[in-house]
DNA sequence: TTGGACATACAAACTGGTTGGTATGTAAAA
DNA sequence: TTTTACATACCAACCAGTTTGTATGTCCAA
């Protein structure tokens, strides 16, 4: 009875149909790379013309940014289970993020693959916009890393002296050249080795396993 | 007095030509990533007309090709004080290899930059030749690091077991993230930070310091 | 020693197709 | 009736690659 009543049975969902373009637009960039995938193409994954792109996105930088964005939301939101629950032993958060990072791996034969990696490596040195999208994604990632570990030095005996956020960078940029060569490399085998390493090499930072 | 006793002096040296055309490609791929870099733009900063291009390359992604494996080329060349070195500990030259490392990050103001790990992250994924390219660069350097780890295995003590080609992965991966992370967030600390955990992780690896 | 046949190393101009982006039209929703 | 959400048609610039022309070198025969 209402106005809004009948507002889902509306064909024309505008804020959906951006979402269809953010979607499309991710699921090609992960295979080709953003200067590789051309509106053109995003438009047709999407079922929309172009006239309708550009109602939604001023360029396709915007329709970038908005992806590397809704790609940290993602992010976040499935790491959640691991960074969320502060009721656990900050240890045990890292080692639920491992298994969550591993997870990856398994999910499908496709390569593990990091948008905010991949728009990094091909535009953050010549885009401004994309540079500053992805830093604080990395940031995003590495402070809730950073914070499990200051948390777990609280709880736990050290056997070496760290920076949080030094080891937390580390992680990082583990994680993304893990991804990077394991696509090239075709193995998510190799991704899997490199993730044991670092989840041993967080356990030997403490007195206690 | 012999045929070839003024061959020097000609204007004419394609195989000079040809190396400026794989230097101007490295230049500009380095900043801007395959996709992004055209064929017209190369043959610009190499001071060549798009006929003599295709003269010497078949395509753009011959051209790709020879630069990634001349990238290899000159990499082994920066990293062989290190790697070649075989009377020295492998432990120092491994040792070593890490100052080198940290070197790059000193040379410039501009960020640290791999093309291997540039052109795997943007097309290896959708393109074969230069997959195979980059896989076996990456190999080359795992496979070298592994030939260290492996030797100071036999002259050294070990704290922890280990597999050599598991932690040469380990490295790469860490320091191809570690380029990826320090070219976004702009920090080249950020890279020596990594290299020094990674230079301890190493150590501590071994018994005896 | 020289001169001509031939191959090499480029340059200039062009081609068909694609690029990101725009101008304009139209139907649905408010 | 006005605004929003698209579709259609179009554009100039640019893309990788080709065609064609020409200067330069190489080799062999006279």
């Amino acid at each position: 009875m209402s106005k809004k009543a009948d507002s889902t049975k509306r064909e024309r969902d505008p804020a959906a149909t951006r979402q269809r373009l953010i979607d499309a637009t991710v699921r090609l960039m992960l295979q080709q790379g953003f200067s590789a995938t051309s509106v053109d193409q995003i438009c047709k994954e999407a079922g929309m013309t172009k006239g309708g792109f550009f109602h939604h996105f001023e360029n396709k930088e915007a329709l970038g940014k908005a992806a590397v964005e809704w790609w940290g939301q993602m992010g976040t939101a499935l790491y959640a289970d691991a960074w969320k629950d502060t009721t656990l032993d900050p240890l045990e958060q890292l080692h639920r993020m491992f298994d969550i990072m591993v997870g990856f791996t398994r999910r499908s034969d496709d390569p593990v693959v990091c948008m905010v990696g991949m728009m990094s490596q091909e535009m953050s040195a010549t885009n401004p916009v994309f540079q500053a999208a992805c830093d604080k994604e990395l940031n995003l990632w590495t402070t809730n890393v950073a914070k499990m570990l200051t948390a777990a030095k609280k709880r736990h005996k050290l056997k070496t002296k760290f920076d949080p956020m030094q080891v937390a960078w580390f992680l990082n940029s583990l994680w993304q050249g893990s991804m990077l060569v394991g696509k090239t490399c075709r193995s998510q085998e190799l991704i899997r080795h490199n993730l044991k390493l670092a989840r041993d090499y967080v356990d030997s930072l403490f007195a206690n396993p």
